[in-house]
DNA sequence: GATTGGATAATTGTATCCAATCTGAGTGGG
DNA sequence: CCCACTCAGATTGGATACAATTATCCAATC
């Protein structure tokens, strides 16, 4: 397992062993390092990272209560594996969320903000790196959401896309459809300059519906083929 | 490895003392043993609980990422005390995902669901004590909301609930405005007996946004006496 | 008198060790 | 042949012990 190489140990004074552990454990996890269904154990992941087992465990509970991994006391964790249903029920509170935060943060979108937006953009259709690709995708978001650090509304989104991100990650979804994606999100852009909130944040659900029947439709087609 | 395929069984098994620790601890904060702001010392929760630090630990972490306490590095952990506007931000949510919850279940609510949600409304008038008023409360919402365990909207519409109720709890607002309350439960039951739905959403609604003027009013009113 | 410096005490974070629990194969009885 | 039981191995959970970090207090100095 390639854990060592995400992690230097210690990375950050302040930051306790336990954090740098739940940090190398998520990003592996995103990553796809760690897929879905993968047991933890804790003397392996210890060992690995040259710790002991107890900010481990700390790191796992950690992850545990983000929904991550899941825990099954006295037995172990695994990373936790989403079903379709779940995942469809992540998208659709998504749009329930991500409209809100569209329609609230509107009448303070600057046209600086929506030049900026554009601007992210162009970046994005230049950017081969699926990886990067994402980071911009979640930036402008953030612009266009005005999310804000300590906003429950907005750490409540995060939380949700963390789960999917990984899946839509894993199965290429911003590779295969690229330029479906950002024709929306320019779409969404010119709703958003024209003043019409509720389309920008009809196309915005459009977008995350669109998302979501890619990816449940690639679950499915995985789940068939064993 | 076994665990593979338990990926899909409930994680509640057996209990671990950590969590049970953390229900001691959760309980405490939610009944105003425990203040906000109140500094939790690991040594001293140890010793009154009879265990030994690290399940202490462990608790007052998965405590921390519900938000119920919050961590500072090597310094402790204190109880979460919540500001005027996160109170107002988690009712604007509350209204968001409650709504929803009860656009999406009224399909299914029938007339045997509601003549058992004016049943408890009917105990709820008679019961003097505000610790079983509120459980009453949450039964009945969860009855009109259809909350199934395991579903991620009602996970979110409960960990919403868990902050600001301990604040409701600790001014009394249940027993210094019962009667409003219970008004506003009778005038959405009527509604939703009469099939409109948008209106027993907005009562909810009104119901939510009064809660939430009646706490702020009271947190700033103790604010000023300090 | 207020402030800074350092020694000491208190508290948190981590490691090691041991007990409790679970997995899984093998065995014996029905 | 199948099911229940047993027992070794492995893994997690908890307690004690130690290291690291922070807070407290008091004296020396400006």
């Amino acid at each position: 397992m390639p854990l060592d190489d995400l992690v230097r140990l210690p990375p950050v004074r302040g930051q306790t062993t336990a954090e740098a552990v739940a940090v190398a454990l998520r990003t592996a996890i995103h990553r796809g390092d760690l897929r879905a269904g993968e047991p933890l154990r804790t003397a392996h992941i210890a060992a690995e990272l040259g710790v002991s087992r107890i900010p481990v465990r700390e790191a796992l509970q950690q992850l545990g209560s983000e929904g991550l991994v899941t825990l099954y006391p006295n037995r172990g964790a695994v990373v936790t594996a989403l079903s379709v249903q779940e995942v469809e029920e992540i998208y659709e509170l998504r749009q329930l969320l991500e409209g809100e935060a569209l329609r609230r943060h509107f009448p303070r979108l600057s046209g600086q903000d929506l030049d900026a937006a554009a601007l992210m953009l162009d970046q994005m259709e230049l950017t081969p790196d699926p990886e990067n690709w994402g980071k911009l995708d979640r930036q402008l978001q953030a612009l266009l959401h005005g999310a804000l650090p300590g906003t429950r509304l907005h750490e409540l989104i995060r939380s949700l896309r963390v789960h999917v991100d990984r899946y839509a990650h894993l199965y290429g979804l911003a590779m295969t459809h690229r330029t479906h994606f950002e024709a929306q999100h320019r779409a969404l852009l010119r709703a958003l300059r024209a003043g019409n909130v509720e389309q920008a944040v009809h196309i915005q659900s459009q977008q995350l519906g669109d998302t979501a029947a890619m990816l449940t439709a690639a679950m499915k087609e995985r789940e068939q083929r064993h």
